[in-house]
RNA sequence: GGGCGUUUAGCUCAGUUGGUAGAGCAUCGCCCUUACAAGGCGAGGGUCAGUGGUUCAAGUCCACUAACGCCCACCA
């Protein structure tokens, strides 16, 4: 009932509600069809909470899933949460520690409870905040990395690898983090440049201590493990020395000077030092020269070497001891400012250490094989295209993949050890002990997996596999995977090799990569800068204080809050409004577009509210001229007007433009065709012109019917026709105007989404209303310049109109006088005298508006000498071309046909306004 | 060092196969007209980063340059 629709929009009133009866309803359980068609979500961390980048994800994929389930296919939209292995382990290690209690203290099954215990406090976080946003999502579905069954699928996975050779142990070079005390894989170790030292440093020649050679190092400290000098085998300067010793300093050792390529004479001095156990390049040349790997680290990355001065100090600690050592002893040569590549790790942000363990890896060259083919031959496509570049350039040089790690949280490796240290891989403990005997003591490996081998099953490990199930056989392959550019060496690359491997298909079809979302500025949002937004704050809204408070409390830098303060005060005085969820959703449509971030711009946020509230008014106006009337539910004779025929043409072309623009990612053109279809189009011409209709006295039934029944039908299938994007006010609305359209059905999420029909489509009205809207248009545009009040009825002249624009005129006389409020329309001949008046061209129509209280001849020389202008500038361009004999002989004859027009055009024009201003200047001198 | 992206109105962004630039916000003017002032009507505002080329015609295609940004690799 339209009496239940306040004159202004407010979601909060209706989006919770809606989004309950829906899930109340099970509304989201997909629906059997034929057509199948699955995205899985990119799985949050299990304790995250929902950021700017998931919040415009979900809209994307729900969007998606909208459309697909409306368009009859059977949906699923797989969610679900990823323990995030170290990212949770740290949280409640960090929790703990407030009460000074580290993991050790607890031991690890007890450590893995409370972790468990952190899950299920706030585990619930990031589900929830995904239903505001709107998500269609089958909640019974909910999977979670370490559920029982995904569980299954990572162990089996695992023992299926091993057996095939492609898992290995062994002990090499790892990025090792010294705070996590675990390996991380290359891609989790961010470089970054900063400035540093080079040290030079002598080594003297053990058979001439008076000579030495000078080696550049950034890192002293590793001289300790040095097994090596090499130098160039094709430098002259030290060829001869190949073969003899230094004494290394500091440590009474002697190392060989070796030759190996690796020494760039142009570098430094041309010498370099090899640390085979703590440097990535050293250990290579190790390899070659068949040097010793001197580990001179600890866990902690101090100094672990018994009977040394060094021992236990941090490395940082001893490089600066070591080079007073070294200049007291003379042998340091000279420091240079030196900017250098620091590995940190991307968790702890701690320096990176080149470390000597065993791990567990996966060897990925025979994988990433087949997984390069895949996306080559098309089987699965990046959209945009150009992210297939970057995922070619790093799987064509891809590297094994350490997958072990020396954490708590997550998948142990299903691996044993007997007591001669023989290794036994199975999915269970059973089944190990089977494979090695009744006799051996078996002790599971300490390990667990990186959480992004869990995550590179989860399109088919939550559909149930290794069980053949239904939902495997129906979704898989999925038809979309959207996500991040930043995840597609983490993520995606490593599900398209699981999942060739393991169910031989690929596991999308296309990979959507979208843009991050940034502030305004461009900066990326984080807590440490204080730029973050909550899509949550945006849709309930937020007073400036809260924010504040959000915003300065639990900096790692607490002096940064007063910056962040006075920054958050000066952007949001006001705090922030309630915007909505479709508002917000809307923003995110309409800012989709291909291969670009995202600066997140609030005044978009609001004008998008403002387009609901539109939408709503305009649902408002139809309910309050279309309840308890005749809207022409049951069939029966129905008049329709000009309008009504537009707007149905309009509605058919729209709703083409629709289906493609979702069909091709292209998001951003949806949300603008729509937004100007229902603002532009219905609103401010049809429903405006719906009241000449329904409140002339002498309407007849059939017309009003035909008014009537195309107000709620072009309304009801634009909103089927916004759903997607905005599902909470489209529901709302259609709940009120379903009975009016004659439509059934319990939520608009379950009707077909708008089909067009090309029989619908009336040229003839599309030009007659066209034609209409230029006459009136050009009447208010005098009306704008002259500043004449909107209201005051104003009586046109009308010369030198086509028989067929005098025909219109007279068909459309409502419309004109009515809408454009005209107070009479005469028509003039060509030799009628016509007064003194204000001139409005519609092709070579004149439309005169004769001077009076109101019209300033001054005023009116003006705007015409505007025009007149803008009329010249069209001539010289467009008779430039037509006057080049190239154009005329080589531009297609419809280009030149449109010229040629467009100079006739635009030559009577300028005709025209001459004749005018000359008459308004004799007007003047006459007055 | 290699690769990629961006540069269009004051701001945020569109611009399909080359045919002479659009939207929202902001600005200015007039209107509280019974769906909506979160509104209506109108207006102003751009040598499309630069240079050169292809073409009858370039924001669009090609080459180079500049600025900004991202990714990968890396000389110790």
């Amino acid at each position: 009932m339209s009496n239940a629709l306040d004159n202004q929009y407010q979601p909060s009133i209706i989006e919770q509600a809606i989004y309950q009866s829906w899930e109340a309803n099970n509304a989201f359980a997909a629906r059997e069809a034929e057509s199948a068609y699955c995205i899985v979500i990119p799985p949050p961390n299990v304790t995250g909470s929902l950021h700017m980048g998931h919040a415009f994800q979900d809209t994307v994929m729900d969007l998606l899933t909208r459309y697909h389930r409306m368009k009859g296919d059977q949906t699923l939209w797989q969610v679900g949460t990823d323990h995030a292995g170290i990212a949770t382990q740290m949280v409640v290690e960090r929790r703990l520690a407030a009460d000074n209690i580290s993991r050790h203290d607890l031991g690890r099954e007890k450590f893995i409870e409370k972790i468990w215990e952190w899950k299920a406090e706030s585990g619930g976080t990031i589900t929830r905040q995904l239903r505001r946003m709107g998500a269609a999502i089958d909640w019974n579905r909910e999977r979670f990395t370490m559920d029982d069954g995904l569980s299954e699928a990572v162990e089996e996975v695992f023992v299926r690898l091993y057996e095939d050779g492609l898992i290995y142990r062994g002990k090499r070079l790892v990025n090792w983090d010294p705070v996590l005390h675990t390996a991380v894989s290359d891609l989790e170790v961010e470089s970054l440049e900063e400035n540093g030292s080079l040290w030079h440093l002598r080594y003297p020649l053990s058979d001439d201590p008076s000579s030495h050679l000078i080696v550049a190092t950034t890192r002293p400290e590793t001289l300790l493990g040095d097994a090596a000098v090499a130098v160039n085998p094709d430098d002259e300067r030290y060829r001869h020395l190949i073969g003899k010793t230094v004494d290394l300093p500091l440590t009474g050792r002697k190392i060989p000077i070796v030759g190996d390529e690796h020494a760039d004479p142009e570098f430094g001095s041309g010498c370099v030092k090899i640390t085979p156990a703590h440097d990535f390049n050293d250990y290579e040349v190790g390899k070659r020269q068949g040097l010793d790997l001197i580990n001179v680290l600890d866990i902690n990355a101090c100094i672990d070497l018994d009977g040394s001065p060094y021992h236990g100090m941090d490395r940082f600690a001893a490089r600066k001891k070591i080079v007073s050592d070294l200049d007291q002893a003379g042998l340091l040569d000279s420091i240079k400012d030196h900017k250098l590549m620091v590995p940190r790790g991307d968790r702890t942000g701690s320096v990176i250490e080149p470390y000597l363990t065993d791990q567990w890896y996966v060897k990925v060259e025979p994988l990433a094989k087949e997984a390069i083919k895949v996306v080559e031959d098309g089987d699965i496509k990046f959209v945009p295209e150009n992210w297939s570049n970057t995922y070619f350039n790093w799987m064509n040089d891809i590297q094994d993949w350490c997958i072990s790690r020396q954490i708590w949280w997550g998948h142990r490796i299903p691996a044993w050890y007997d007591q001669h240290g023989n290794v036994f891989v199975a999915r269970t403990a059973e089944e190990a002990q089977s494979k090695a005997g009744p006799d051996a003591i078996l002790e599971q490996d300490e390990d667990v997996l990186d959480t992004w081998f869990s995550s590179a099953l989860w399109p088919f490990s939550t559909l149930g596999w290794p069980e053949k199930t239904p939902e495997f056989d129906k979704y898989y392959p999925t038809n979309v995977l959207v996500t991040g550019f930043d995840i597609i060496f983490f993520w995606v690359a490593r599900m398209i090799m699981f999942g060739l491997k393991f169910t031989g298909q690929v596991p999308f079809k296309e990979v959507y990569i979208h843009g991050l979302v940034r502030d305004l500025e461009g900066d990326k949002m984080s807590k440490s800068k204080g730029n973050v937004l909550d899509p949550i704050d945006l849709i309930d809204g937020i007073e400036l204080e809260a924010l504040v408070e959000k915003r300065t409390k639990g900096l790692m830098q607490p002096k940064m809050a007063a910056k962040i303060e006075k920054q958050t005060r000066k952007q949001f005085p006001n705090g922030i409004e309630a915007y909505g969820t479709d508002a917000l959703r809307f923003t995110f449509a309409s800012q989709a577009t291909l291969g670009r971030d995202i600066r997140f711009d609030l005044t978009r946020v609001e004008s998008y509210r403002n387009f609901c509230n539109k939408l709503w008014n305009a649902s408002r106006y139809v309910l309050m001229n279309t309840e308890g009337k005749d809207c022409g539910q049951v069939e029966a004779t129905v008049k329709l007007s000009l309008a009504d025929k537009w707007i149905i043409s309009r509605l058919q072309q729209v709703e083409k433009e629709a289906v493609e623009q979702i069909e091709n990612y292209r998001f951003d053109q949806l949300a603008q065709s729509l937004y100007s279809f229902v603002w532009d189009e219905y609103c401010s011409w049809y429903v405006e012109l719906t009241k000449i209709v329904l409140n002339d006295e002498n309407a007849t039934d059939a017309q009003l019917r035909g008014t009537r029944r195309t107000l709620v039908r072009v309304l009801e299938s634009t909103l089927r026709l916004l759903h997607p994007i905005m599902p909470f006010i489209t529901e709302a609305l259609w709940q009120e105007v379903k009975p009016l359209a004659a439509v059934e059905g319990d939520t608009i999420m379950n009707c077909v989404y708008p089909l067009y029909d090309e029989s619908k489509i009336d040229q003839q009205a599309i030009e007659d209303m066209t034609w209409v809207q230029s006459v009136i248009t050009s009447v208010r545009n005098i009306r704008g310049e002259m500043n004449i009040s909107p209201g005051k009825a104003l009586p046109i002249l009308v010369q030198g109109a086509s028989p067929k624009e005098a025909s219109n005129i007279e068909l459309h006389s409502d419309y004109l006088t009515k809408f454009g409020r005209f107070e009479s329309m005469s028509m003039l001949t060509d030799s009628d005298q016509a007064p003194e008046s204000a001139t409005a061209l519609v092709g070579d129509m004149r439309l005169l508006i004769p001077l009076g209280s109101f019209i300033d001849a001054n005023a009116e020389i003006s705007r015409l000498s505007k025009e007149l202008e803008k009329a010249e500038r069209d001539i010289a361009g467009v008779s430039g071309r037509l006057s080049n004999k190239a154009f005329v002989d080589k531009a297609p004859e419809a280009v030149i046909a449109k010229a040629q027009q467009q100079l006739d055009d635009a030559e009577s024009a300028k005709f025209t306004l001459l004749e005018q201003i000359e008459r308004m200047q004799a007007f003047l001198e006459n007055d």
